[in-house]
DNA sequence: AATGAATGAGTATTCATTCAT
DNA sequence: AATGAATGAATACTCATTCAT
């Protein structure tokens, strides 16, 4: 059935709605899209509408290529994990040089290539959508987390190993790594989007040297003063 | 009209709903179950009903005492919010002992305190939301984020006045002591939630003595053998 | 979220919706315009918003009683279908006089009661939408089609028995009684209602009164002189 | 422009639509798609690409045919019903024997040239939509419904002119030849496709024969000892 | 105060139709 | 002529909000 104002020649405005044939470039460029809007307002408050208006095509071919909604934000989440470790692996295993050096290389590098891109998004949406969405998270946890903890824990074996860092219980020392990482994503795509007038900025590049400085402090040989009771 | 106790009761434990009548509880409970189902949920994605049966009461009821579900949610943030900072505030100007304790203490009475209990989920739904509710985040910038900012500044300066902490820059150590006590909320309200099977689960007390562990190194005065080339 | 015409307060007619309360009868009422739609334009073609407008409710309300469109059409079949046919058996159980008579009231009885109520769009539906809906079309011939087919050929054995009906072919003679009366309602709810001019309308007492005549004359005993041949 | 033979040839066989690609057979193909899944599903519920995939063409290649999806409803109804009586009034005109003879090989040839093929499904498609296209409803009448009955009556006149049947009300009797024949169309399609298991299922030719039965013994002259007090 | 039936704007999704290729 | 990507009006369904009881 012919929409009504089409029967009746209605046209808006003069310029004509655009009809690039673009399939290669749809999936991308809507997934692109959706992680924006996913990001920045959250599953249930984006509208499929917006993700497409985003992308710059209308309603219905979002529906073209993904099925549903929910099909989406999986592939959103899919997309950006998908082989993204195992470049990774590769580069830190022929790393030569002081572990401390690799440590400040890699959480550089994590910045540069996710935290500063629009793949850092999907942390924050997994933290955010997380019990919405269980089997994904699941399915992240396996994906990224596991792989992540890792590398993080190679890296610091490496330093131990090697007689750089002193003796520390692994499996914890691995999120001194991961957690300001981690803080610093959701910080930019929360709060820090929210600064109040009169404070200073967080200057991720900073704020990571800051942590760098700080864990390799906390990894060092030497005993420091601290606690000596303890 | 609620005591204030009970209007702040839900700070207090985690213990589930009372599902017996008593009317002056009534926006107190309807506040608890608002904050748990935002936290699990998003805001978008609970539903105005749900809060209500969880509480108790029927869907007009929560209409009686809020008059809208973003209303609902302003209120859960805000009563979550309101002054925590003073007590603490007075409570850390007479500790007395070396910095490196008081820090532990801090960061362990917090998870006490905040971490463990239902008021965590303030930081997740404001890091999750923010962006959906602007004034509600500067208002928590500047109710909590400021305060807390603020008096782990003082802790921290204390240290380096005394001459237990190294020089350090403050404004990004203070993040040294929020990140992973953030991270923690984050984690536990959702990817925590979702353990996939054979990973060790991340206790809380041993993830904060590490941290401490950690932060404490960090800012010890001994000079490390990291990066001498440096 | 509230609507923006209401929180901007536009009201279009000075009227204020009736909001009557009827929970009991609402179920009822809204069958009765689904089954009346449904039979007119189709299961499809039929908009949930028409049926609830119907019955002089809300589209929303639709969705109170019914949880999608789907259900709402087997509830419609299902409650034209409940327990009409006990009551049928027990009375022709009961039946004295000829069989002759017996068939006549028995289809002049079907008229009144089935045929000349809605409860005859029933087999307009099913006959239309068996096909999208397989299972209540299983459901249909079990619950209607197989107690009728009984019930009928009970009927004409009795009048056999009794030596009133000629021998027949039992299984196809059910459908001598059957065509007919689904071929009255097949015809007044579709191509009967577009009477070209000029024709005349089908009455249907008379149409029952003239097949019940063929009926009988074609049971009847006495040899006919057709086809002496055979 | 297709031959009409190609356009006609939905009526002559069932045989599945061709995936070759003939150009010239085009629109017969959508044509003989549309009638099988119009009469299948309904028209609101049948997809035009499923038309169009069912005819191994694209969705595109349809609306080059047929304006729209209703334009195409249209034609299928239309070309299905064209001049079909012309021939069958000549053919009977010159019938030699019986008219009980005449009435039996009638109702055969009906099934075999009209009831067995695909243009049955004009008759449930009519029935089930009527409503929804009363043009082609009355189109319908006119020029099937109309010349039916006009072949009907005489063949019936012609058997009481010539004292074979009794005396009948001829307006009321024509429905003693159609209903049976009409129920046994919407059966096949319909209902008859959910045979639920244990029933034994309707074979056309044995229903056929034992309508025409009773409808002969329905019209034989020799008085009935039925109703004798009537 | 409390209830829960009723409302209707809003949203995901479908699908007839268009049009660049 | 044919294709199938793109469009957007239409529709099922949800859910925040209202209001009669």
């Amino acid at each position: 059935m012919p929409p009504l104002s089409r029967l009746l020649s209605i046209n808006k405005s003069d310029e004509p709605p655009r009809r690039e044939r673009r399939k290669e470039a749809r999936p991308g460029e809507l997934l692109g899209a959706a992680l924006d809007l996913f990001v920045e307002k959250g599953f249930a408050a984006t509208r499929a509408e917006e993700v497409a208006a985003r992308a710059g095509v209308s309603k219905g071919t979002l529906f073209l290529y993904f099925p549903s909604k929910e099909e989406l934000f999986k592939a959103v989440v899919r997309e950006s994990i998908t082989g993204r470790f195992n470049e990774w692996n590769a580069e830190f295993e022929s790393f030569e040089g002081s572990t401390g050096d690799m440590l400040r290389y890699c959480m550089n590098t994590w910045w540069e290539r996710i935290g500063a891109t629009k793949a850092s998004g999907i942390t924050k949406l997994m933290m955010s959508e997380a019990s919405n969405f269980p089997e994904l998270a699941i399915f992240y946890q396996q994906e990224v987390m596991t792989p992540a903890h890792q590398l993080i824990g190679r890296v610091l074996q490496r330093g131990i190993d090697r007689g750089e860092f002193r003796q520390i219980d692994m499996a914890y020392a691995i999120f001194s790594v991961i957690a300001p990482l981690t803080f610093l994503v959701m910080w930019k795509h929360s709060l820090g989007a929210c600064q109040p007038i009169g404070l200073p900025a967080l200057v991720p590049e900073q704020y990571i040297a800051s942590q760098v400085d700080m864990l390799l402090h906390g990894l060092s040989v030497r005993p420091t003063n601290e606690n000596p009771k303890k």
